[in-house]
DNA sequence: GTTGATGCAAAAAGTTTGCATATCG
DNA sequence: CGATATGCAAACTTTTTGCATCAAC
């Protein structure tokens, strides 16, 4: 099943009407899955497709996803809500790298947290379900070359 | 040297006016550093002792104390920037406990990422400068008491 | 005394909401 | 057909900014 159709469902399992509109927008954010968009940026894209579609729309389709789980919510600290899809299994997988020198934004698939959950459980009684782990830093080959912006970044994509 | 005269230091080192509304900004943040308060919780307090007070003043002042590091502007989810002082060298021991069910927001003075941030730089090339992590759950003793709000919270304090 | 900080009000930016119309199931 | 979603514009919230006045160094 590809991941539009599996959205669909859970669209349907909870009488939720996939329409045109939320469709296009789920698209979007398909299409740039590894960037974190704001509602602007979707909003932006969304409009090349779909020119009629209105920004109230893309606000209350993103909560409607937000709420079903299909993306999370985050912010970076730039002022804008920005949403990213969760892939199926993947809601604890996925950590970010935030480069000081190039602005990247990269994600990492992997769960490094499961230890210090468990030690939480067992210290401090707290059962986690959901987590958000984020650095700051630098990319040693950003350092190195001096890069300014992401295009001319060298470091690993 | 207490706080507030090593705030005042930093200040002057940056050629920084230490007036009376930062001081009694700095202040408010003192006398509540286990809160993250946002800037209109910062602005009803100092207002108490300090009738005059605008809110573009806190706007500024707290934008000024993030950039000397004073303080840490944070995100929560909520709609608003919150503020956390950053105890001296204490930038990097400082986790955040999220509980669903009575809402309290617990810090963790300790820095359990120590291990992870020698791995990025060794499998990403990456150097950290900092770092944030927040775990979102429950309390077992919330769950089993159904305590609804943070007052009513058996949880450890 | 100068330079930078404050207060106020206005504006900007981001997000939410009301309501008539249109659309999905 | 009925319930729900959309588009538009207005309202709301949070944050930023311009400018005259004031205060710290």
């Amino acid at each position: 099943m590809n991941p539009i159709e599996h959205i669909a469902q859970q669209f349907a399992a909870q009488n939720y009407k996939l329409t045109s509109q939320r469709e296009a927008i789920v698209q979007v954010l398909l299409d740039n899955e590894k960037d974190h968009l704001s509602v602007e940026e979707v909003y932006m894209i969304v409009k090349l497709s779909y020119p009629h579609l209105g920004l109230a729309t893309v606000y209350r389709t993103l909560e409607l996803l937000t709420e079903l789980h299909i993306v999370e919510k985050m912010n970076f600290g730039d002022g804008v809500a920005r949403y990213d899809l969760r892939g199926d299994e993947q809601a604890h997988m996925h950590h970010h790298l935030i480069c000081n020198v190039c602005g990247k934004l990269e994600e990492i698939k992997d769960d490094w947290l499961v230890d210090l959950e468990s030690r939480l459980e067992r210290e401090y009684g707290f059962t986690v379900t959901d987590h958000r782990l984020d650095f700051k830093g630098s990319y040693n080959t950003c350092k190195s070359t001096g890069c300014k912006k992401e295009k001319d970044c060298k470091a690993v994509s």
